[in-house]
DNA sequence: TTCATTTTAAAACGATCGTTTTAATCAAAC
DNA sequence: GTTTGATTAAAACGATCGTTTTAAAATGAA
């Protein structure tokens, strides 16, 4: 989808409120009055709340996941198609993402926290948005890491890719506790020191699990 | 606080509710309805939909941590106050608390639910909130984390700190996607198999991230 | 029973919500 | 200049929100 300048405008001042409020916190009027737009601007250009919070999440996102299919094709085409080290698969998922949405809204990280708070509440729409992003990268990616594991069960697969998701959701929801449990230490904006941290915790941590003796 | 059977019936509804809409999209008319009790009665026996949610987190919380204290005040002693395997304080800080949250309501995980959305919608009351909750045990646990790993360089500490609370309230928030990512073949109220492999993954996501080599 | 206190009930409070309607304004094509 | 279509503006829509008020009912002590 094209979108127009005010539809930007709208888009943008909806990160904030949306960052700050969740999604059923949010204020149609708040976002409007902040774009300098009338009320009835976000019905006009979107249809409804939730296809503008649709739209917002797609216009970061689309290209994100471009990059990262890109780089994993990259990475698998450099490499005889043979299963990658699980660090890289890992950094393909966790670098672009965080790189993007750190970089270009300098301050607040808006549309990361509005992001990962609308995905936890649990509203059907979000579900459906939620599989429209994942489902052209999810399945590849999944296949990346499991052989970069040598292919373990199933269920080690799913704990792993289940805690992945709650460290990059939670990662963006909450990405200012940083600031507060290193009492100001860590740069919030050290996008470097963040996502070689994370990797690092992320592909240990799916390696364990992969690790862990069947109770049976 | 002690609670009269009212106020109980009223924190059992509240959990449905704030589990499935969040705090902002819980209705005080469908908590009461839920309860049967009279709209007022919320505000006659809490005050407010903010004290409500409040009670309701210290009624699940308050003995999970002093059970949490007593395993790593009972584990210390055993071992000379020597520093324990780092397994061991992540089981500590983790088994009580989803064996707690996941036994007591067999189904949908309502609590769970409903604290890790609201831990996450950044009022200035839930971190007031969440300041009650860790202030005691927070200290305890950094400083038997920190020896475990060798006592690292404090930001590696922050990092896996935050990676670790990123865990666990991503698990509380969204542990039926579990059963989404397997299809199926993980059993949600399997405490014992979830609480070993998030125990492996976060020990050796803070293993890995304590020897992260500085940049500089 | 009487009285004081606690608890419930019903109704209304003012505020805000997302959305829609109606009319005015603007832009470009003819 | 006129007309057509797109965009903006202002106002109102019905609904729901958390809370408060007022009064009735229940409870227990004297």
């Amino acid at each position: 989808m094209k979108l127009t300048e005010t539809q930007i405008k709208i888009i943008e001042a909806a990160e904030i409120e949306f960052a700050e409020m969740g999604y059923a916190g949010a204020s149609i009027r708040e976002i409007t009055n902040r774009a300098g737009v009338n009320i009835a601007a976000i019905n006009y250009h979107f249809g409804s709340k939730e296809a503008l919070f649709k739209e917002m999440v797609l216009y970061h996102i689309e290209p994100i996941n471009q990059v990262r299919m890109t780089l994993l094709a990259d990475a698998l085409a450099n490499n005889d198609s043979k299963p990658l080290p699980l660090e890289e698969v890992v950094d393909i998922i966790v670098r672009p993402l965080l790189a993007a949405l750190i970089s270009e809204s300098c301050n607040d990280f808006h549309f990361m926290r509005a992001m990962g708070k609308g995905m936890v509440e649990e509203r059907s729409f979000m579900k459906d948005l939620q599989q429209d992003m994942l489902k052209e990268i999810m399945p590849k990616f999944i296949s990346a890491i499991s052989n970069s594991l040598g292919n373990p069960q199933f269920d080690k697969i799913a704990y792993g890719i289940h805690f992945l998701t709650c460290c990059i959701i939670g990662e963006m929801m909450q990405h200012t506790r940083l600031a507060m449990v290193s009492g100001g230490t860590i740069d919030l904006n050290d996008i470097d020191g963040l996502v070689d941290h994370l990797v690092a915790f992320i592909s240990a941590g799916l390696k364990a699990v992969s690790e862990v003796k069947p109770i049976n």
